[in-house]
DNA sequence: TCACGAAATGTGAACGGTCACAATCGCTGT
DNA sequence: ACAGCGATTGTGACCGTTCACATTTCGTGA
């Protein structure tokens, strides 16, 4: 049926060339949608495309255009719910723009791991960065190895030339922080995460901001790794000394493992002691008892990311893509008035 | 303090060859550890390199050799702790055998998405796939398109030529079903997985296998979404009934949802019914109570997965990698005898 | 000292696209 | 009928690496 072609190879765009009897450039228009292309001619091109199954080759592209059309996500703690949904919903985005995703994650935080990680990256020779790990140690490093592209992260870092997405994390930990206190709460405990994770830090200042707002004094709060199990091995600590109505854990995970903790000193949530996630994981409402906690829309945190990365690269304002996203508390059963 | 370069544009082999004095092709020798370089001169080329910050250009080797050194992951509720754990252990794997890994994400298990994301995959020329999803779908999609890569499953499909990794999933839910058994239950529920995931089908067998085995009458499985809201729905549903008293969950997300509605129902557990997850997710050993499941290495799988698909892809005997993954059930308090 | 073979290095052509520029086609108005 | 111009198509070079095939260098034994 069709013309023979060399065997053994892919074909390529001057074997559809060939055969379509034009010439390979305007293959390569037919690819691109050129605008001036016979529509005759672009579906004599497109017959013999199907014909051949061809595909172009994407090295070769890339080659050529001096573009990967790759962009490289730094991730830490990847199987957790909260990256994992960011990840996904930045690679649905991303191919939604045609841009391929690579994902590195950390073994560890230390500064050869990222290293490590971060070379291997700059290796396919990435676009740009979304960086979904302890940030802070992650810059450095990127400055260290003076690499050049550009980079997004999910919060400010406060930094010159951040190209930051604003979650405004430090509102939803007030929003949390200010429903205990509108409960009667006063003595609130709040379990933080690492705090060289930008997210962990503003949540944590959101806390402290609320806390103040409203005169509550305040206590240190413990520096989590975001597991359930710190939480619960934290939970178990705390309640030697009980001082507190209600626990703030800066995310769902760590709370589980407190609800955990509190359960086995024999006390009841939120009777006892009330709790507050951060992130609304989907197992969340299924806790005993369905926790409340503060709604991140992780996918939308995605889609956004990758706009403001891409419009980097476009080199379009920043600013454009600024408008905070709002997240949102959801009260479930954890939570209730103090006892006394 | 170095040589004059051009500006503008990153350093090739060839201004490394020029600055070191030596031809281009030496130094692509000296980066690919060709064996018959003098060490002097190897040294010097690597001095080279380092100043100049090169790194050699991978859409022009991907060109050359004709080979792009990247898999792909085709995957499903990425989000899940279970496939973000593979995910993750497969790209560190992959990263460790110089691979580089892209994942296309499902957005929804029809045709039409699946052929997308295949296609997605197949423009990156992708050596090699790992199927994370609803595999047989998945596989009528690439005979379909008569897509010709080597691919990787988590599960035997059955199917001549596939090359599976054995994880004995049948065996995990025996484990878990023997377990039930052995405290005395005898009316045991199945909460199975989505029937074209090939790991929900085989631990389903390997449910009706160990009641067949022990002679237990079972009553047919509903078939969930892996869901902990579905869980939640199926064990409201199956609570009118009640004619159980163990319910073995093919994954752990949805035993909480049925635990949510077991007390929701003012039942306890395990009094009056035991639950079995299947996962063994790091939130497991803090539901409430601890969920009883059945452990699975997800690392170790995602290092098998590579290694097999690597050797595939080396044209190498897949059976020399068919040692099975064995899991291991873990008791916690979710389960106990029946009160009768 | 010289031939000889292996070790070490060099040369030029792919790989499969895109880019810049040139050439041709086809229509319009006079 | 023909100049003029935009629409359409073609030509050859180039991107940065590896490959296949020279060529040179060097150590060794006769």
């Amino acid at each position: 049926m069709t013309a023979e072609l060399p065997t053994g190879r892919a074909p390529s765009i001057r074997d559809v060339a060939r055969l379509a009897g034009v010439s390979h450039q305007t293959v390569s228009r037919v690819l691109n949608n050129h605008p001036s292309i016979r529509d005759s001619t672009k579906a004599r091109v497109l017959q013999v495309i199907e014909e051949l199954q061809y595909r172009p080759n994407r090295a070769a592209r890339a080659l050529s255009r001096g573009r990967s059309r790759t962009i490289g996500v730094l991730s830490a703690s990847g199987s957790q719910y909260g990256p994992a949904s960011s990840i996904a919903a930045i690679q649905d985005a991303a191919r939604e723009a045609g841009y391929y995703v690579n994902t590195a994650n950390l073994t560890s935080v230390d500064t050869a791991s990222i290293e490590a990680a971060l070379d291997h990256l700059m290796y396919q020779s990435v676009e740009g960065i979304v960086v979904i790990a302890p940030q802070v140690r992650v810059f450095d490093v990127l400055e260290q190895l003076s690499i050049e592209v550009p980079y997004v992260t999910l919060q400010s870092t406060g930094r010159p030339n951040d190209h930051a997405l604003s979650v405004d994390q430090i509102h939803g930990a007030r929003l949390a922080t200010r429903h205990l206190i509108d409960l009667g709460h006063r003595r609130i405990f709040h379990l933080a995460g690492p705090q060289d994770w930008i997210e962990a830090e503003a949540r944590m200042r959101g806390f402290l901001e609320e806390m103040g707002a409203m005169d509550v004094p305040t206590t240190a709060p413990i520096l989590g790794d975001w597991t359930a199990d710190f939480g619960y091995h934290a939970g178990r600590e705390l309640l030697r000394q009980r001082d507190f109505t209600a626990i703030f854990s800066s995310n769902d995970q760590m709370a589980l493992g407190i609800m955990h903790a509190v359960r086995d000193a024999g006390l009841d949530i939120p009777r006892d002691v009330s709790i507050v996630g951060f992130d609304d994981i989907p197992e969340a409402a299924h806790f005993w008892p369905p926790l409340t906690t503060v709604r991140q829309d992780f996918a939308e945190l995605g889609r956004r990311c990758i706009a403001l990365l891409l419009g980097t690269i476009a080199g379009e304002d920043p600013d454009k893509f600024r408008e905070a996203i709002i997240p949102e508390l959801i009260v479930r059963g954890s939570t209730g008035p103090p006892a006394f």
